[in-house]
DNA sequence: CACCATGTTCCTTG
DNA sequence: CCAAGGAACATGGT
C-alpha cells in the first residue's frame, strides 16, 4: 500500500483519531515488527503514553508521545502491506495484527501480511532521510550535485531514500515517464535542466496522489464505520488505479502518447515500467 | 509449481 | 572505506 502519498493520507486520516488519547494496554502479537526495541520495553514504555501528534517523514509515521514530563518519539513503517486503523473494540482483528493499543473505548491495529513493517522505538532509520520532495533547500542544482556522485541508473536512484525520502517504485516509473528521460539513464549523465524536471514532476505526482486520497483510492465507508479503512478499489470505479497511473504495470499497454508497447524492465530486482518512444534518452 | 508484489537491510563482491 | 548487486525477510495472489 504505502510510498509517501498513502503515509500522508493515512496520517491526515489517524491525526484527529489519535491525538490526545492514552494507551492504556498494548498487545504485541509479533515482536519482530519491534525490532531493535524488546517487547518489554516497547510496552513499559507505551503503557501510560498519550499521543500528542502524528507526523510523516518520508514513508515513516512519527507518533510524538507523552508520558509525565517525558516526551520520546514512536516510529511506524508499513513496509510493502502494512495497515493502521481505529476500530470499535469489539472488532475482530486481522489475521496479521502485529500491535493493538488499547486506547480506551477504541483500539489502534497495526496489521502486516507481510511483517515487512515497523513500529519501534529505534529511529534511526528515520534518521538517514534526504530532504522531502518540497524541502525548498531541494533544487535542481542539489539534485544535480547528488546525482553526479553515482552512475546507477537514474530510476534506481530516485528509489534510495537518503537522496529524496519518499519515492517509491510506482512514482519513481511515474516520473521519469513524465519528465521523458530513460531509467536506464546514469544518474551522473541527467543535466540541471533534466533535474529541475525531474523535481517539478515528483512534487506533481505525489501531491496529485495526496489529492485523489492516493494511488489506490482510501475507502473509509467499511462496513463498520467507526474509522475502520481499508485500501481497495474505489466501488463504481473499475479502473480509477490505472487512471492515475501512467505507466506503472502497463507493460503491453499502449503509451497514452505514442501508443507504443509499454516496456518492463528489472532493475535492482524491481519492476521498471517506460516508454521505449517517449523514453528514448 | 512458477512468478509477481507499494520496502528496507544486510552481506558480499570488487 | 565506498559503490553496487543480490539475497533475505514472509505471505498471498495469479
Amino acid at each position: 500500500m504505502p510510498e509517501l502519498p498513502e503515509v500522508e493520507v493515512l496520517v491526515r486520516h489517524l491525526r484527529p483519531l489519535l491525538s490526545g488519547r492514552k494507551i492504556r494496554s498494548v498487545s504485541v502479537r509479533r515482536a519482530k515488527v519491534l525490532h531493535p526495541t524488546p517487547v518489554a520495553t516497547f510496552s513499559k514504555t507505551l503503557i501510560g503514553a498519550t499521543i500528542q501528534e502524528l507526523r510523516r517523514r518520508g514513508k515513516y509515521l512519527l507518533f510524538d508521545l507523552k508520558k509525565g514530563r517525558g516526551r520520546f518519539v514512536l516510529l511506524g513503517h508499513l513496509g510493502m502491506t502494512g495497515r493502521m486503523f481505529v476500530a470499535a473494540k469489539k472488532e475482530a482483528l486481522p489475521k496479521h495484527t502485529a500491535v493493538v493499543f488499547d486506547l480506551g473505548g477504541k483500539q489502534f491495529i497495526y496489521e502486516d501480511t507481510r511483517y515487512f513493517g515497523r513500529l519501534t522505538l529505534d529511529l534511526t532509520s528515520a534518521e538517514q532521510l534526504g530532504p522531502e520532495p518540497w524541502d525548498e533547500a531541494l533544487t535542481a542544482e542539489t539534485l544535480v550535485r547528488e546525482l553526479k556522485k553515482s552512475r546507477q541508473p537514474v530510476k534506481v536512484k530516485l528509489l534510495d531514500q537518503t537522496l529524496i525520502a519518499g519515492i517509491g517504485n510506482i512514482y519513481a516509473s511515474e516520473v521519469l515517464f513524465r519528465t521523458g528521460i530513460s531509467p536506464r539513464r546514469a544518474a551522473n549523465r541527467v543535466t540541471v535542466a533534466e533535474a529541475g524536471g525531474m523535481l517539478t514532476n515528483i512534487r506533481d505526482v505525489l501531491n496529485e496522489a495526496i489529492a485523489c486520497g492516493s494511488t489506490i483510492p482510501l475507502n473509509f465507508t467499511g462496513r463498520k464505520s467507526d474509522g475502520l479503512f481499508y485500501f481497495g478499489q474505489a466501488p463504481g470505479t473499475p479502473d480509477y488505479y490505472e487512471e492515475r497511473l501512467r505507466v506503472y504495470d502497463r507493460a503491453g499497454k499502449p503509451c497514452i502518447h505514442c501508443q507504443t508497447p509499454v516496456k518492463r524492465i528489472v532493475q535492482a530486482a524491481r519492476s521498471t515500467f517506460f516508454c521505449p518512444q517517449c523514453q528514448k534518452k
